[in-house]
DNA sequence: TTGCATTTTATAATTATTTTAATTTATTTT
DNA sequence: AAAATAAATTAAAATAATTATAAAATGCAA
């Protein structure tokens, strides 16, 4: 995704289409890692040596206020972000903490079957967020 | 459960059955409101008034690494625990914050299931957790 | 019951995040 | 276009949650 299309997603949030929120969104979007706002804004640094660790985390409660971004649940202390909004789960490393997606449509169906028919009193669902935690094998295990 | 039946769980654990750690897990296995280590403490201090925060977060550290209980994601910055091992899920209110208890074989059975069939390359899966998302009702909405 | 490793405690330190207030940048008004 | 206004960014300070430290207390095996 180019700067142009991140730009246009600001925008079409109604949000100022800053530099920071671009360059930051852009980097989030080209992660699959769920990082952390400090991954992020050294991520960013680079590029963009003027930002401040602050912008990381304005920006990012922006993006989320406007469901650009997604935070992740994590076992540790430190809020992890998603800009992939579409329905999907994670994987969860108990080994190395990694954490990564796992996209199954099928998966998503029985889910949303399952809980058309059979209701929570007292409670209405409306997302469905499995969180798979495991092992990565190790090349040659 | 009783003092003798907590100090029992910790004994079997192979830890030493202080009268902190009982009353800290007494508290937290008389409570299904997933709570932090300050709400705990603040649960346990009317009790045993001599007790430490530094304690039941060391204690807590204790419990959760002989599988006493288990660490509850959240999406907040604070880490929330649960003395109910067994397998359930958890209702997440997204007005109230609130985190509720699922309990659901069917459900388990379907991912387990699933699971069987759908492998994941390179990842072995161990433990499923579903998040559910959505809102309680209030009374006579 | 004594000895000793373990645990607890109060305090200090650290880490992640939020707030503040001044400055810069963008947008609207004249 | 220039001035006025509003919004966003910045660096620094403040806060909240958690972890580390080191002295004192406790539990338990011998
Ligand atoms: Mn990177
Ligand atoms: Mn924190
Ligand atoms: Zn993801
Ligand atoms: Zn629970």
């Amino acid at each position: 995704m180019n700067n142009a299309e991140v730009k246009d997603k600001i925008s079409n949030a109604g949000l100022k289409a800053t530099t920071q929120r671009i360059v930051i969104l852009k980097a989030l979007l080209e992660s699959r890692e769920h990082p952390t706002a400090e991954e992020l804004y050294n991520e960013v640094k680079d590029e963009y040596p003027a930002l401040s660790l602050s912008t990381v985390y304005n920006t990012l409660d922006c993006l989320v206020e406007k469901a650009l971004v997604k935070q992740v649940q994590t076992e540790g202390g430190n809020m992890r972000y998603d800009a992939f909004v579409d329905i999907h789960h994670h994987l969860y490393c108990s080994e190395s903490g990694k954490i990564s997606d796992y996209y199954n449509d099928e998966l998503n169906n029985i889910l949303e079957d399952f809980f058309a028919k059979h209701n929570i009193p007292g409670f209405i669902p409306e997302e469905f967020k499995l969180n798979i935690k495991g092992k990565f094998i190790e090349n040659g295990e």
